[in-house]
DNA sequence: AATATTCCCGTTTTT
DNA sequence: CGGGAATATT
């Protein structure tokens, strides 16, 4: 280890507060960082690693643990720009956990090349292990299976212990098809999500020999968002720092927004009783945003009743009200927000140092047309959905299956993907004769004497199993050219070439994934397909965003924790939106909790560095109906909090606030405009309706018109006018 | 067997 | 609204 001057030490504690530095300065021992929103934490935990590895121990026995890929690599590059020497080890929980269990394989009872399921992937193991235990998905939906598996999984219970406790008439058939689901799992060799964090904790509390081993090469351990971490990530945190406790734990209980996957706040709130003896720093001074932006943020949080008081502060400037903007609907609030940005960026501000958030993803789309139409470089936050296309999942399989021929959710996928005459009645067959000799569907394709037995499809399945083989060397490929022998030899380069579409390119998409995984490979070359296949199955959706500052960036308020940006925007401040809840239907009351959806909002805001810009719509159409809103009571109780609400929220001014409607055109018989109707739009010519939607006070019409674009008016306002047939000719 | 079409359903957030 | 499954068509 290479000491570093003294000089170089105090290097470390330069520029920064009293607690602050009391925080790097700690080194042995339980430390919980209570860190405000644009504390300085970052800055803080990076000095933190680097005074021990300067002073008491070496990179290479620091392990520390993110929320995400992305913020694990950012702060692997601030330590290293440090030049404290290489090695520690940073990562995700997901990602840790899938590494030990690949190295430890055999210590935690799972194959070597186990796959990593995905939500979809799972849900499909779902539905089959609903038939075998003949339940028709009645009253027992994939989703909600799929939803209470995961929450006994986050709470540590595997299918037997899950089937052995006080059960109703419901939780019994899910304990069937947990068990079930789970000897498929094992069957298939996958592992999904909450499994290798799960797994983990078991064989960590089982095998003490090789917790030993790990606790000592990683004698200090740094936790992130500990406010999010569920309960198998609380027992392998406790079982890493069994010995030497030196766990620092930071996070803040006003920014929990897990809660639903398992995250439990109670960990945080009881560090101090968990690890006795622990050293407490709060970070409280506030080195982001505006007086005006957190002392809003602050009013907000301090609705939570069941919250730990803190006291935010900050020096940085008073800066601009936060606004508020009320909007008529979805697309008039996309409108301002794309205008005003639009004005900003010509006044200079940089693209990347504006945001957009949103509680719910579909609510990006309005955005991003808006944003389409003003010409302005947007990227949205979302890299799951690219690994989610169909595309990219068929070339995905066909990997999978090569690294591991057990996993069927892939084989099945690509076993007729392209088409080569595969199809239900053969896949049957296969089935039911891998079933009857007790092997897998994949040590059939080669088994001329299996393949008889199939009738015509036999010849395809040979073939198929053939190009398997062929592709097999494969592996031994570096990740980039691996894919690109598996695209161009499975035929699929083929199948996406001809697709006609100009707006999604699926053989573009391929390319992506290539070049995605030549960037993999650029930065570590020794990693094999393997290694690949499990980083693209635990990317989130912020991994995907880039920091060049050229385009404004989209994305959930979920995924926005942890960043910053100048300007925020966060939109649909709605009740029942923002604060989200559900219909009240559900009798599994587990939403429905306002307290985390205040953090949510209050995580938001805590974003914005300089301006804050939060705003609603009237009229909201969510899955392809329209309703009128109710202001969100976030709104509301930011009544005094020194916001700029619009004119029309002032009281009564003596001005009209009746919108005159369609200037200067007569008034509209609704009955004339119907589904197929023709009219005729100033810019876009002939078109045709395609459908209406009746508002409460307006009346909008999807048009597709002759030049193939499709728009949306309010036909009150719109310049669209009636043609009658015998115009058209 | 493959492709085109219709219809029906779920309704967050994510590793 | 949009994806997936069921159904119709070639």
């Amino acid at each position: 280890m290479q000491k570093r001057s003294d000089s170089a030490i105090d290097q470390l504690f330069a520029d920064l507060s009293d607690p602050q530095r009391e925080a790097v300065a700690h080194t042995d021992g339980p430390l919980l960082i209570l860190a405000g929103p644009g504390s300085g934490k970052t800055r803080v935990i990076t000095r933190r690693a680097a005074h021990l590895a300067c002073t008491v121990t070496e990179p290479r026995h620091i392990l520390a643990i993110t929320f995400t890929n992305k913020a694990a690599k950012e702060m692997r590059e601030r330590i290293d720009a440090l030049s404290v020497g290489e090695g520690m080890t940073v990562g995700t929980f997901h990602a840790l956990c899938a590494k030990l269990l690949r190295r430890h394989h055999e210590r935690a009872g799972v194959p070597m090349n186990f796959t990593i399921f995905d939500r979809d992937d799972r849900r499909n193991v779902i539905k089959t292990a609903l038939e075998r235990c003949n339940l028709s998905a009645d009253n027992l939906s994939p989703a909600s299976v799929d939803q209470e598996i995961g929450r006994a999984k986050n709470a540590m219970f595997s299918a037997a212990q899950y089937a052995a406790r006080n059960l109703d008439w419901r939780e019994r058939m899910i304990a069937r098809v947990y068990e079930c689901y789970e000897r498929l799992l094992a069957e298939m060799g996958g592992l999904d999500f909450d499994d290798l964090l799960m797994r983990t904790a078991l064989t960590l509390s089982r095998d003490d020999e090789l917790r030993a081993e790990l606790e000592n090469r990683y004698r200090y351990v740094l936790i992130d968002e500990y406010q999010d971490t569920n309960a198998a990530q609380y027992q392998i945190a406790r079982l890493l720092t069994q010995e030497h406790l030196n766990l620092c734990a930071t996070g803040d209980p006003d920014q929990s927004i897990y809660g639903w996957r398992g995250a439990d706040i109670g960990n945080i709130l009881s560090f101090e009783r968990d690890y006795a003896g622990a050293k407490v720093v709060r970070l409280e001074q506030n080195y982001r945003s505006t007086k005006r932006i957190l002392l809003a943020a602050d009013a907000l949080i301090a609705g939570n009743v069941m919250r730990k008081e803190k006291r935010l502060w900050t020096q940085n400037d008073e800066g601009p009200a936060v606004r508020v903007l009320e909007c008529e609907d979805g697309d008039d609030e996309a409108g301002q927000i794309a205008e005003e940005i639009a004005d900003r960026i010509r006044e200079g501000v940089a693209p990347g140092d504006i945001a957009v958030f949103y509680r719910v993803n579909s609510l990006s789309r309005v955005i991003e047309e808006a944003f389409l139409r003003h010409g302005l470089a947007y990227q949205i936050a979302r890299g799951v959905e690219f690994y989610n296309r169909k595309e990219i999942k068929d070339v995905l399989a066909y990997l999978r299956v090569l690294v591991n021929p057990s996993d069927e959710v892939s084989l099945v996928r690509i076993i007729n993907t392209p088409p080569r005459g595969i199809g239900a009645t053969t896949n049957e067959r296969l089935r039911d004769r891998a079933a009857a000799r007790g092997v897998r569907i994949f040590d059939l394709l080669l088994d001329d004497e299996a393949i008889l037995s199939l009738g015509r499809g036999g010849q395809k399945v040979r073939e198929f199993g053939g190009l398997l083989r062929q592709l097999a060397p494969a592996l031994e490929l570096p990740p980039g050219q691996a894919l690109e022998t598996v695209i161009s030899h499975s035929g699929l380069r083929a199948l996406y070439h001809e697709t006609r579409e100009a707006d999604d390119a699926p053989s573009a998409n391929l390319d992506e994934l290539i070049s995605a995984a030549s960037d993999f490979q650029q930065d570590q070359p020794e990693a094999t397909v393997i290694d690949w296949l499990e980083h693209s199955a635990l990317v989130s959706d912020v991994d995907a965003v880039r920091g060049d500052g050229g385009a404004v960036t989209l994305m959930t308020l979920h995924s926005a924790k942890g960043l910053e940006f100048a300007h925020v925007y966060l939109i649909g401040l709605e009740d029942g939106l923002l604060p989200f809840r559900r219909a009240e239907q559900s009798w599994n009351s587990n939403g429905g909790d306002d307290e985390e959806e205040r953090r949510l909002c209050f995580v938001g805001m805590t974003r914005a560095k300089k301006s804050l810009t939060l705003s609603r719509a009237r009229y909201r159409m969510l899955r392809g109906v329209t309703q009128r809103t109710t202001r969100s009571p976030f709104l509301d109780e930011l009544r005094d909090a020194g916001l700029e609400w619009p004119e029309s929220e002032k009281a009564t001014k003596g001005r009209s606030t009746i919108v005159q409607p369609s200037m200067g055109h007569p008034p509209i018989d609704l009955a004339e405009w119907t589904i197929g109707t023709l009219v005729r739009h100033p810019q876009q010519g002939l078109g045709r309706i395609l459908s209406i939607h009746r508002g409460g006070r307006r009346t909008h019409v999807d048009v597709e018109f002759e030049n193939g674009s499709r728009k949306s008016w309010v036909v009150e306002f719109a310049d669209l006018r009636r043609v009658d047939f015998d115009e058209v000719g």
